[in-house]
DNA sequence: GATTATCCTATTAAATCTATAGGAATATAA
DNA sequence: TTATATTCCTATAGATTTAATAGGATAATC
C-alpha cells in the first residue's frame, strides 16, 4: 500500500510542475487544490525540500518551488525519499540492503527469488518515469 | 514492505513443495525448519487452507499438505490471499478497485498514472511465477 | 512593527501488523 | 475407551507504523 505521504508528495510535485511558474506557491494553495490536510502537507514539503527537490521562500509571497526541471526528476529518487526502499524486503534492496536473520541462505530463499524480480520490474518503471511524464 | 505473514506463508508453501511428500507435514516441523513462530504460522496456514491452497488432517500423523501441483500455483493468487491487493492504490486495483475520494479525475492523476504501470509490472512477475519456479 | 509564510519538534490518534493465549474439535492408537 | 497428538478457532494483547495536529520559532515583506 502506498502511504498517503507519498501520494500527497507526488501530487504536490505534480501540481508544482503543472503550474510551471517561477513564483513560489504557498502550501495553502497546494493543499486546497489537492484536497490535502495543510499541516500534513507542510511536513511532506519539508522533507522534499531537505532532500533537494524543492526550494522555499519565507514570508509574504513565499512558498515552494521546484528546483529542477520536471524532466530531470526521476521517480526512483522521489519514491526512495517519500516511500523508502523500493524493494519489498531488505534482502533484495540496492540502497537499503539488510540480511534476514531468519534466512540461512538467500540464494535458496523463495521470497528472495520472487522479490528480486518484483524489485527489478518496479525499478524499471520508476527509472522510465520523470515528473514530466506524469503530467497529462 | 512485504508483511511477515506473506513472507512466512510463502516460505511454508515452498517448504511443502520442496518436500514433495504425500504425507501431511506438521506445523511444528515447518515452523522449526523456517524459523517461524509456530502460533503465528498456524494462523497463516489456516488462511491458506481456507483459500484452497492447502489441505489438512487432524490428530496424530496430521498436518498440512499442498492441494495442487506447485506448477499450478500462481503467485498472483498467493499474493492476493496473503498480502492483499497487488496494486499500491485502490484506484488501479483490478480485484479491489475503489475510487479515491480526494481525486476529481483519475485520468489526470499522476499517482494513478504511475501506479498503473507499477501494478502491471508486478502482475507480470507474479503471473510468470508459480510455486514450482521458486524452488531451486 | 505588523503581517505573512515557512520552519521545526513533539505529541497524539488511529490503524495495522505481529504474536500469543487457551481451549474446542477431531483423528489415531494403545 | 481412554490417552495423546494435532489442527481448528476466536479473541486479544503488544508492538510498530502511519496520519494528523499543535504550537511556537524564524525569516521575509510591506
Amino acid at each position: 500500500m502506498l502511504s498517503k505521504k507519498t501520494k500527497y508528495g507526488l501530487k504536490a510535485l505534480t501540481y508544482l510542475a503543472s503550474i510551471d511558474s517561477k513564483e513560489p506557491v504557498q502550501i495553502a494553495e497546494i493543499a486546497k487544490h489537492e484536497n490535502i490536510s495543510q499541516k500534513f502537507l507542510e511536513s511532506i514539503l519539508l522533507t522534499l525540500r531537505r532532500n533537494g527537490f524543492l526550494g522555499s521562500k519565507k514570508g509574504k509571497g513565499g512558498g515552494y518551488y521546484l528546483i529542477k526541471e520536471p524532466k530531470d526528476i526521476l521517480m526512483t529518487s522521489v519514491m526512495r525519499v517519500l516511500e523508502g526502499p523500493i524493494a519489498m524486503v531488505p534482502c533484495v534492496s540496492l540502497n537499503f540492503y539488510e540480511k534476514c536473520d531468519d534466512c540461512p541462505d538467500e540464494n535458496k530463499c523463495s521470497v528472495n527469488k520472487l522479490m528480486l524480480q518484483v524489485r527489478d520490474s518496479a525499478l524499471e518503471v520508476y527509472r522510465n518515469n520523470t515528473l514530466a511524464d506524469l503530467i497529462s
